[in-house]
RNA sequence: GCGAGGGUAGCCAAGCGGCCAACGGCGGCGGACUCAAGAUCCGCUCCCGUAGGGGUUCGUGGGUUCGAUUCCCUCCCCUCGCACCA
């Protein structure tokens, strides 16, 4: 019966499903016998492809491994569908966008006849559940407990959920505060980037204002600045004579700043009062007083200033700045013509630029060496911006501040400019504003700006909660282990984190029911609220209080007054808690997984905190990025139909380690598929022949060897979660084993083919995690029970034997040697002469062998038998090889070799060797007075005789 | 720019001080089987070589070592993350 995937793998689904197979619910065993492996819940805004089905398949295996180990594994499913992706998508679904019902037809292969279904946002996401992860889910045979799968737009989580924020609160690691976002003013609310028309790459900049003086008067010219810095090297101020400033109170001062950002101001949670508009012209030909330096300088005209960038006035850095410095040329040149805007020529041509630091490798202004390196000769060159950006850079990491800078002088930019930024805001001197880098529109149409919202953060910058964290990744199992690195690093740098949204699907923050808490803080602990899942629906959602969870998760003591049910729902929670590993992905570092052990660290005790996380690489389809928008993508649907779920897994999980990226490629899961075809044709002639005996030859015995290596090897991949490494000895290293055997031996001897079930039947375990379908069904039929049902294979210490490996290695390096000579001289003997070292020979490399790989003393040790000193130059030829020889082996191997009989090992090889070259071969002792028609046999070397060919 | 990972034969990819010209897969070449094709099996696949050998390689340039693909440094290139996007 030859490979059918598709049946076979139907009928395993029916069995699983039929039997609950994989619902786990605690029982006898303890803590060490129990398994909860996770992986972040899909977030269906969209259909599943091969990337998600590598994802879901690694814990699979994990969890099918442990299973085998005698575990009770609980692997359990939900669903993320907080936010706005889906209701995005719903909307433009609604809207006719033909982007977006192209990538539901298309891509995700939707009927015409169900987008109806996707009109609501949880209708939508029903739809991919049901019809694509589940669906695939299964198909792919995961071995997932459903009864606990839910959505977090569940009543019950919500409940959950709100546990977890008033507790936060309560805390006080949840804080209100204004923070930064974009903000249609057109609509008058924040937007994400799935609302953005054009500009959706922009982000927005905290320029400091340098809070400028009128000299004549006291209003506040604030002038926007993206490098402090450069504070004392302003030499004058911009306008646009042809815009329109305003005259306006700003948080109780008088400023000039543009029209445009007024409003930015006002958005800002400023209180701001235009008195009176400002013809750019107007400010021309004022002057302006440094509040650093106490300088006065001139207000110039210029019109490349953009009104609508921060405060719409500039300054002046020409030393620094190529823009600048261009910009004073030119003003230099027209000196004449600003006489009638009201401005000195003479003071314009006076202007001298200030240098604020030095720069390795430049004179005293950089910016003019910038200028001149790059062949820049007007404002219009496009070199300019590469010029400026260069500049800007190497400034930034290298340039060390003038003497003027006080406690900063001789300190480098990167370094201070945050402290000098602040020192001058704690002085009243600067301050501050956000901007965006390019203009952004929203779908609407509005224009999109920053705004200051009040909002509620996480607040993951304070000291004690960031410490626990580092406990909590301290503990942490990471795979790889390079990633811890990345989630402290993220500790460090995590600041607060706004942690609701105006809307969205989810829950609504318990307090003021207009937020919803956003899909990355609704994330952080439902590990713990699959353990209860199935069971929480008994109970009425408005019963889930505070307190109801407060006994869940803390115990009776808790709350005066417990609840008997949560107390049952505890013991549940605690048997399966802490989650064993979740297994993850890389960018979800940075975010998901670090608040993830923020949350375990705060609200659960050390025994409940995560003990592992893997972290996965992502997925290439022919080389390329995935993308369901483009159409790229394949899904496991139409991969399981066409190569089966078996060869679906296969190849995802051992063409790299999960957290290396992977890349589908139809040739070669076309030839996995073929490979696990052949696979199962010699197993079913295994299962189909006779049992064989137990009567094992050297060759069997070799075979039994290797395989207690694979089991070591697999066994130990498995715990690392090197899925690749596992599946690579289990399948193509222990074929090549078998390759080797089946060409060594006689098949049909009864030892021969009991030792092939027996390889066989321990193989199917070892890949029983991996392809499920094929090797429980294989293993059913050679032994009545599936390989799921029976125990982990462990080594079996009577079958490891070093010195049958080692002497097959001696006939491998044999036929190697023969054939490269017949190869090399193009010749087809018909004899074949071996020739076994000598015995002084071998006396010699045990010389070297204790007297260590060194030439001198091992020659000074031999030189003192009489006999070998007469031999002369064949002593010191076989020194060398001999110390090289025992310098490439460990002492173990040494020690192995050491005890084989060369010559019976080629002579029981004699009749395979002969068979190979079909040639007569004959075994001889170089000192055994040999027949030796080419004066050949001196050549021979301890395991590795002389060869002579006729 | 910052943080992390990586650059190995035609491609993918293992190796991470000597057993390495470098596992394995794909592709290519030759042979066996076959009417033929496919599948399967055997061999070859950096260069040279009529005796198991020699030469030049593991992004670049240095260094440490008796010895480096493997350790250290420089530079170049690629991928991912960098916050309100899940």
């Amino acid at each position: 019966m030859s490979y059918d995937p598709q049946e076979l793998e139907a009928e395993w689904r029916r069995r699983w499903a039929e039997s609950g197979r994989y619902e786990a619910d605690p029982d006898g065993r303890d803590a060490d016998d129990v398994t909860f492996v996770t992986v972040p819940y899909p977030y269906p805004n969209g259909g599943m492809h091969i990337g998600h089905a590598r994802t879901y398949t690694v814990p699979d295996v994990y969890a099918r491994y442990r299973r085998q180990q005698g575990d009770n594994v609980l692997f359990p499913i939900g669903w993320h569908v907080t936010g706005t992706p889906i209701i995005g998508a719903v909307e433009r679904l609604q809207s006719g966008d033909t982007h977006q019902i192209e990538s539901l037809t298309n891509a995700f292969v939707v009927p015409e006849s169900d987008l109806a279904d996707l009109e609501t946002p949880m209708g939508f996401a029903r739809y991919f559940i049901e019809n694509h992860y589940k669906a695939g889910m299964r198909q792919l045979g995961l071995s997932i407990d459903w009864r606990r799968e839910f959505t977090t737009n569940d009543d019950r989580y919500a409940a959950f959920i709100g546990w977890q924020y008033e507790t936060l609160k309560e805390r006080g690691l949840l804080e209100k505060g204004l923070h930064p976002v974009n903000y249609c003013t057109n609509e008058a609310q924040p937007v994400t980037t799935h609302d953005i028309y054009e500009g959706e790459d922009a982000e927005f900049q905290e320029y400091t204002l340098i809070k400028f003086n009128g000299a004549d008067d006291d209003v506040v010219y604030p002038m926007a600045t993206l490098r402090p810095e450069t504070v004392r090297g302003v030499t004058n101020a911009y306008v646009d004579p042809d815009a329109t400033y305003a005259r306006a109170t700003v948080d109780g001062e008088a400023w000039i700043v543009s029209e445009e950002a007024t409003e930015k101001l006002d958005l800002q949670a400023r209180e701001v009062s235009v008195e009176e508009t400002v013809a750019g012209a107007d400010l021309v030909g004022k002057r302006v007083r440094n509040p650093v330096t106490d300088e006065e300088l001139p207000i110039v005209p210029a019109e490349f200033v953009d009104t609508d960038s921060a405060t719409g006035v500039v300054m002046s850095v020409p030393a620094h700045s190529p823009d600048d410095w261009i910009a004073l040329e030119e003003a230099k040149e027209r000196a004449v013509d600003l006489a009638d805007d009201g401005v000195d020529p003479d003071e314009i041509r006076a202007i001298e630029p200030r240098p604020v630091l030095t720069l390795e490798g430049y004179g005293d202004y950089p910016a003019k060496d910038a200028v001149e390196e790059h062949g820049i000769e007007s404002a219009s060159d496009p070199a300019l911006e590469a010029a400026t950006q260069e500049l800007y850079n190497r400034e930034f990491h290298r340039g060390e501040l003038l003497e003027a800078y006080g406690e900063f002088a001789g300190e480098i930019v990167e370094d201070v400019r945050d402290d000098l930024d602040s020192h001058f805001r704690r002085r009243g001197d600067f301050d501050a504003m956000y901007d965006l880098d390019e203009s952004v529109i929203c779908r609407c149409g509005g224009d999109v700006e920053v705004a200051e919202q009040e909002t509620w953060f996480l607040r993951y910058d304070d000291e004690n909660w960031s410490e626990r964290a580092l406990g909590a990744i301290e503990s942490l199992d990471a795979i790889p282990e390079t990633t811890r690195e990345q989630y402290v690093n993220t500790v460090d740098w995590l600041e607060e984190w706004p942690c609701i949204r105006n809307y969205g699907l989810g829950t609504r923050l318990p307090w003021d029911d207009e937020f919803v808490i956003e899909p990355l803080s609704d994330s952080t602990i439902y590990m713990a609220y699959y353990t209860v899942a199935h069971r929480l629906g008994d109970v009425p959602p408005e019963e889930l209080d505070r307190d109801f969870f407060e006994t869940l998760f803390y115990g009776a003591d808790a709350v005066d007054d417990p609840d008997e049910r949560a107390l049952e729902l505890r013991e549940e929670w605690e048997y399966w808690y802490p989650v064993d590993y979740r297994c993850s992905a890389n960018d979800l570092i940075s975010n998901h997984l670090t608040f993830s052990l923020y949350h375990h660290a705060e609200l659960f005790d050390e025994e409940q905190w995560p003990r592992g996380i893997t972290s996965m690489g992502m997925g290439l389809l022919e080389g390329e990025m995935m993308s369901s928008s483009k159409g790229h993508v394949v899904l496991p649907d139409e991969a399981i139909e066409e190569y089966g779920a078996d060869t679906v897994r296969f190849f995802l999980l051992n063409s790299s380690e999960p957290w290396q990226d992977f890349d589908w490629r139809a040739d070669e899961v076309g030839s996995t598929h073929d490979q696990l075809a052949r696979f199962w044709d010699r197993a079913i002639d295994v299962i189909e022949g006779p049992d064989g005996k137990r009567e094992l030859e050297e060759i069997d015995r070799w075979l039994l060897a290797r395989l207690q290596e694979t089991v070591r090897e697999v066994t130990d991949a498995m715990d690392r979660f090197e899925t690749r490494t596992a599946s690579q000895n289990a399948f193509y290293r222990l074929e090549e084993r078998l390759k080797w055997y089946r060409r060594r031996t006689d098949l049909d001897r009864p030892g021969a083919r009991w030792t092939l079930r027996t390889v066989l039947e321990t193989r199917l375990r070892l890949l029983a995690p991996v392809i499920p379908f094929m090797a429980n069904e294989l293993h059913e039929r050679l032994t009545g029970e599936p390989a799921e049902a029976v125990p982990w294979p462990e080594p079996i210490p009577e079958f490891e034997d070093p010195t049958v490996v080692a002497e097959e290695g001696l006939v491998a390096d044999v036929l190697e040697d023969v054939r490269e000579i017949i190869a090399v001289t193009d010749t087809d003997p018909e004899a074949i002469r071996l020739y076994v070292a000598a015995d002084w020979k071998r006396d010699a490399l045990e010389t070297v062998t204790d007297v260590g790989p060194d030439r001198g003393p091992v020659m000074s040790e031999i030189m003192q038998d009489d006999d070998l000193r007469e031999k002369g130059d064949a002593v010191n030829d076989l020194v060398g090889d001999l110390v090289e020889f025992v310098r490439e082996r460990d002492e173990g191997t040494l020690a192995t070799l050491s005890e084989i009989d060369e010559r019976a090992v080629y002579e029981d090889a004699a009749s395979f060797l002969a068979r190979e070259f079909d040639a007569d071969i004959a075994v001889y002792a170089e000192d055994g007075e040999p027949v030796d028609p080419d004066d050949k046999a001196g050549q021979a070397r301890p395991f590795r005789p002389a060869i002579h060919l006729e």
